[in-house]
DNA sequence: ACTCATAGC
DNA sequence: GCTA
DNA sequence: GAGT
């Protein structure tokens, strides 16, 4: 449903509205959206310059819009202006744009900018001459790649993961329906929990073996607090402080506690002792006397030690900002750094902004520095907007807005985050999927980001994910919402996506800082992650989480002669198996459904 | 002795 | 090396 | 650091 528009203004207003001639700047309600008017029976004048006040862009073909402002009214009249385009675009009278327009100067100076008027509201009947499919709802998934073994389809998925209803549907995130205590999970078999597909993986009984918990995070559950939550806990700054080290040897050890911490996640009872631990796969003698210190004394000498020293304090200070990692964190405490203000410093040394070619037709006059500056500061801001920051800007940004991203962020705000994209894609393509994924599906209370994994609508446009994300970024941009970019990817991986073609000189991440309207509002760190239908399961599976139960979901593939991307890919034959929904992915590589609150693995 | 997830910037 |  |  997207085009890409036409023309783009020079936009580096830095912050948000758009500039006007006339009275203030209006809301740019149609920001990023390819906009075609038919000539005829209208004001051309006055409607062409309210969506130019309302920042829409102009496109000078019905099919490169996404809608069609129009006085003409019956479908043989519209086709014959329109063609092919006239099932393909939003249709809509006259007043919708007037409508806009008065919204957008209605709430000038208001705090929360009005959303879009619903354009179903305004569309221009126009009566089919076949019943076919809706061109803009989403509700007939196209044709997919089948898995190749479709013979382990069974019997069908109880619930996708996304029953197609509304405009933007979202899938709602699961409340947290953790049984406890004893449950029959697998009838009498607990040694071979795999064998029951049908079944989705529950909390275990509180009398398993646990010999019997399986080694991967995929083929248990891992809820989000355990019995020995207080144990895992103290144990941790062990592995976290040896991240930091320079040894590799070290490092690999620290997957190998992460590894003993997640099966110690699926135990559902206390664990007695160091010894009872080691009957788990991938805890061993070291774990087993960690354990064993902290049942007799309580705390874990060792670790008490690392939790006190100013050096692991600083190196976990240092390594909260983002772009700033283990590596560079001990090498700032290296050269001296000890605090973030010697961090910024030192970045302020050594990554200085990138120079600009220097403009040497104005030399002379007063007015140079000026223009200097001003020119500087353009730069700056369309780095800002484009994931383009150095380094030194990154640091600076994030240890300006520090207090506010390191604040936890609730679930209702998670929500209102979630509810803006949508919003915002509706008015870009109508019919658009979405997620809220991350550690918010995963059922947490308060999360330290957002990730929204969103797909386009089925049809002509559904493969064109960098168009979308890249008119989502910018329509947020000019909105004020988001205020920092800080990186740009391009798709989820090269592998073919056959169809489709070429059009694939696509973004398809963003990860950004953004601000919701309005009093009181934090800057919040979210992930925008666009993908085309055809691996939209897979792509809100990789980003659901947690980071090892991820692993061992690759860990699996790979065994079974599959390669885990944004997609399944057979080894073999170099093939992508797209599937609809989670569920029908597990069943492929024969796994019971975890859902997404059992899939805790991280400490 | 070898493996430990994977990909884009 | 950093991010997810 | 643990498993193969
Ligand atoms: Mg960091
Ligand atoms: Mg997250």
């Amino acid at each position: 449903m997207y085009r890409p528009p036409l023309t783009h203004h020079a936009t580096s207003s830095s912050s948000g509205r758009q500039p006007s001639f006339e009275g203030p700047p209006l809301v740019p309600l149609l920001a990023e959206i390819p906009v075609f008017v038919v000539p005829a029976k209208l004001d051309m004048i006055e409607v062409v310059s309210q969506i130019e006040a309302l920042g829409g862009v102009r496109a000078l073909r019905p099919e490169e819009a996404v809608m069609v402002i129009t006085a003409l009214r019956g479908r043989p009249r519209l086709a014959r202006v329109l063609g092919d385009a006239v099932d393909t675009v939003a249709v809509l009278r006259a007043e919708f744009v007037a409508d806009a327009y008065e919204l957008a100067k209605r709430a000038v100076g208001d705090e929360i900018p009005p959303s879009l008027p619903k354009w179903d509201e305004y569309r221009v009947p126009l009566r089919r001459r076949t019943a076919s499919v809706e061109p803009v709802t989403p509700t007939t998934p196209p044709a997919s790649i089948h898995p190749v073994h479709a013979g382990t389809k069974r019997s069908p998925p109880k619930s996708p993961d996304s029953p197609p209803s509304k405009r933007i549907k979202t899938v709602s995130p699961r409340t947290p329906r953790i049984s406890h205590g004893t449950e029959p999970a697998t009838d009498d078999a607990p040694a071979s929990p795999n064998l029951d597909l049908d079944t989705d993986v529950t909390l275990y009984p509180e009398d398993i073996r646990l010999r019997d918990i399986p080694r991967l995070a995929i083929e248990r559950p891992s809820p989000l607090k355990c019995p020995n939550q207080d144990i895992l806990e103290a144990i941790k700054s062990i592995y976290l402080e040896r991240e930091y080290g320079e040894l590799a040897q070290l490092n690999t050890n620290v997957l190998s506690y992460r590894r003993s911490m997640a099966i110690l996640k699926s135990v559902p009872r206390r664990i007695r002792s160091g010894e009872e631990a080691r009957k788990l796969v991938d805890v061993g003698a070291k774990v087993a006397n960690r354990i064993d210190e902290y049942l007799k004394t309580g705390q874990i000498a060792e670790a008490e030690e690392i939790k006190a020293s100013s050096r692991f304090q600083a190196l976990r200070l240092f390594s909260s900002v983002w772009s700033v990692g283990h590596s560079t964190a001990a090498a700032l405490w290296r050269e001296g750094c000890r605090d973030l203000e010697d961090v910024r410093l030192y970045f302020l040394r050594t990554d200085p902004a990138p120079q600009l070619e220097e403009d040497d037709s104005g030399w002379g006059h007063g007015y140079e520095w000026d223009r200097a500056t001003a020119r500087e500061e353009r730069a700056k801001n369309r780095r800002r907007e484009n994931g383009k920051m150095t380094r030194e800007e990154v640091v600076g940004a994030w240890l300006g807005l520090k207090d506010e991203l390191d604040r936890p962020i609730p679930r209702d705000e998670v929500q209102e985050i979630g509810d803006i994209v949508a919003e915002h894609l509706d008015a870009l393509a109508p019919g658009c999927s979405q997620t809220i994924t991350g550690g918010y599906r995963r059922g947490k209370e308060t999360t330290s980001d957002v990730d929204v994994v969103f797909r386009p609508p089925f049809g002509q446009h559904e493969n064109e994910t960098g168009a979308l994300i890249d008119a989502l970024r910018r329509r947020l941009l000019r909105f004020g919402i988001i205020t920092h970019v800080l990186q740009l990817s391009e798709r989820e991986t090269g592998t073919p996506l056959h169809h489709g073609g070429g059009n694939f000189d696509n973004l398809d991440k963003a990860f950004v800082i953004l601000r919701l309207p309005g009093k009181g509002r934090l800057h919040r760190r979210v992930d925008l992650i666009c993908s085309p239908p055809s691996r939209y399961a897979a792509a809100v599976l990789s980003w659901s989480g947690s980071m090892m139960f991820e692993r061992d979901l690759r860990r699996w593939c790979e065994d079974r002669g599959y390669k885990f991307r944004a997609g399944l890919v057979e080894i073999a034959t170099n093939r992508e198996i797209n599937l609809d929904s989670e569920r029908e992915i597990f069943r492929f590589l024969g796994l019971r459904y975890v859902p997404p609150e059992l899939r805790n693995a991280d400490v």
